[in-house]
RNA sequence: CGGGGUGUAGCGCAGCCCGGUAGCGCGCCUGCUUUGGGAGCAGGAUGUCGGGGGUUCGAAUCCCUCCACCCCGACCA
């Protein structure tokens, strides 16, 4: 490729509204230009990634046993009418009508379509395992689209379906993705981890998230440096406190503690540790009132608490139903003292381990210190886990403490189990000529996510950092003075010829540019690997190498050129 | 949806309060010079001032309305 024939469009400002670091590298490096929220043209620069990522996913899934195929994007109504998502997705799922009026949705993702090809074409166990997967384009309406192709509302995802006969065999394809997920991840050169994930309504035991990891990610992985435990925060468990509760030492106070309402607060104001502090979220269940306890210092997890038998589904109390309950403003809410035949107490672990804590009194202005469980107040009604687990939390498979670090999430496993097959009866005779209904899996990777999440962890001053698998092109070469020197344009050429000749992507920048604008277009466009071909150094009979992370250049002669990059090529893509 | 904010040239912005018909930087075009880190000089092109309505002799500017885009929204219980 010659940049003169190619399509560079650098930007030396980033539009204002862009808001992470890789939607304004991605926008100021020509990659992709905005249409509408969320809705991006892919630039021929950005493409290039794009179908780079696509090339490796494509090549992993064959090499695992996938098939692919490519469904509509426009799906009839009746498939998820079917199916009770055409209710369930909400306003996520752009629905559209035909000339006919005939209803339609641009699909949000393809368990429906993809059911309904199933249940059509497989009628026999002599025809499973079967899994099919397609690159597509994804339509959800997100309420806030944001973080340019991160959170885009039409964006390319590789989603594939495993069908199976019996559960066993759901389980190893689920393994075998595992596997080819984790070699996807290592090939496109991304920093990863593959955390345990919530599996949602659907239940069942398998779902892992594979992340990004980058501190600008959307997600909070809980990880344990000691042993291979990872889960995404909202499932990690947090176990209960090892010390048991202490004795009541303290005798119950009323304390004035005026305008002050959040725990932090309370316990500044009381010289007592947050620690020491519990606050009381009033939510509602089937139209009465439920006190959740958690320790001041920790945050109330709404996907488990989401999950207690007694609390499905909940929301937040609204003020006026705090004080119909509890005759008192929120603020200053509390445990004790409540009529527990109306009101529900349901503690933290950590808070029934708490002794002499301070919490609110029910009555505006005023907190209560030195309360203990039993003696001012009955037991919970009841107990469980309903925090996010904190850096230093011990790990749930007891093998150290918990850390914590951000991630995007960009690929998802799933064992679905039944669940579609069941609602659109794809079955299949077995062995026994006996109808029964197919085993399920899926397996998700954004692809154009990864464009994002591969900037996010790989930037710096001066622009983008490729891996070299994922890099628009794997090598840029800048001759000084092109059109000026004969010399130079013939080594460059010559240097292109033979890269190309042994199978590197490169790139020639033959433009009429100043080397300055040269250089800072490519370290912006993120090129991994750079030679400069100048009379100097052609003088000597050697050309320039750099790296994109390298703080100076090398010289080599101009003969090892070749061979030196192949093998700084080859080491990238094994490594 | 609720709250806040912004729409002026391809990009970044000023002008608006206090009405007089639009400007700056980058980019783009032409010429000359320059050529190893986003060049210099000279000349030039580019705007339904988000749309519609109103007030006014006159509206980017004031008023009404619509639209688009951006930001924030459990943790106070």
């Amino acid at each position: 490729m010659r940049a003169s024939q190619f399509f560079i469009a650098t930007l030396k400002e980033a539009p204002a509204d862009a808001e992470v670091v890789s939607q304004k590298l991605m926008l100021r490096a020509g990659m992709i230009k905005r249409l509408a929220a969320g809705i991006y043209t892919w630039m021929p620069m950005g493409l290039r990634v794009v179908r780079k990522i696509e090339r490796i996913v494509r090549a992993e899934m064959e090499r695992a046993g996938a098939i692919e195929l490519f469904m509509p994007a426009v799906q009839p109504a009746e498939l998820w009418q079917e199916s009770g998502r055409w209710e369930k997705y909400g306003p996520e799922l752009l629905r559209i009508k035909d000339r006919h009026d005939r209803e339609f949705v641009i699909g949000p993702t393809h368990e429906e379509v993809i059911t309904d090809v199933v249940r059509r074409e497989i009628k026999s166990y002599r025809q499973l395992p079967k899994h099919f997967y397609q690159i597509q384009t994804k339509f959800r309406d997100e309420i806030r689209p944001r973080f340019g192709v991160m959170r885009g509302r039409e964006f390319t995802m590789k989603d594939g379906y495993s069908f199976h006969a019996d559960f066993e065999d759901l389980q190893r394809e689920y393994a075998n993705m595992y596997q080819t997920y984790s070699r996807i991840f290592t090939r496109l050169g991304l920093g990863f981890r593959a955390v345990a994930a919530d599996t949602g309504s659907i239940g069942g035991t398998g779902s892992h998230e594979f992340h990004v990891l980058a501190d600008s990610g959307e997600d909070a992985i809980a990880f344990c440096p000691d042993s291979e435990y990872a889960a995404n925060v909202e499932l990690a468990e947090a176990l209960p406190p090892a010390a048991p509760r202490g004795a009541a030492g303290e005798s119950l106070a009323k304390r004035a503690t005026p305008d002050k309402i959040r725990c932090e607060d309370v316990a500044e104001f009381l010289g007592t540790p947050l620690t020491r502090t519990v606050k009381a979220i009033a939510v509602m269940h089937d139209e009465a009132l439920v006190l959740l306890l958690i320790r001041g210092d920790h945050h109330l997890n709404e996907v488990k608490a989401g999950k207690l038998s007694g609390l499905d589904p909940f929301r937040f109390a609204t003020d006026a139903e705090v004080e119909r309950f509890l005759g008192c403003r929120p603020g200053y809410i509390g445990p004790v003292g409540i009529d527990r035949e109306k009101v529900r107490v349901i503690a933290d672990r950590a808070v029934t381990a708490m002794d002499n804590f301070v919490c609110g009194a029910n009555e505006a202005g005023f907190h209560l210190t030195g309360v203990n469980w039993g003696r001012d107040l009955p037991e919970p009604d009841a107990v469980a886990d309903i925090r996010n687990v904190v850096v230093g939390d011990r790990s749930p498979d007891g093998k150290g403490c918990l850390d914590i670090c951000r991630g995007i999430e960009v690929g998802h496993i799933f064992q679905l189990r039944t669940k579609y097959a069941e609602a659109l009866q794809c079955k299949f005779l077995d062995e026994q000529g006996k109808d029964r209904i197919m085993e399920m899996g899926c397996y998700g990777i954004g692809i154009t996510r990864i464009a994002g999440a591969a900037i996010e962890q790989g930037n710096d001053e001066q622009g983008i950092i490729f891996p070299a698998a994922i890099a628009p092109f794997e090598v840029v070469i800048v001759p000084m003075g092109y059109h000026k020197s004969e010399a130079v344009r013939a080594a460059a050429n010559k240097l292109r010829d033979d890269l190309l000749a042994a199978g590197v992507d490169v790139i020639l920048d033959d433009r009429d540019e100043r080397p300055g604008v040269m250089f800072a277009d490519w370290e912006l466009i993120g090129v991994p690997h750079r030679i400069v071909v100048g009379e100097r150094g052609l003088k000597e009979n050697k050309v320039e190498y750099k790296g994109r992370r390298d703080a100076e250049a090398t010289m080599l002669p101009a003969g090892d050129a070749v061979p030196f990059l192949r093998e700084i090529l080859r080491e990238k893509l094994c490594g």
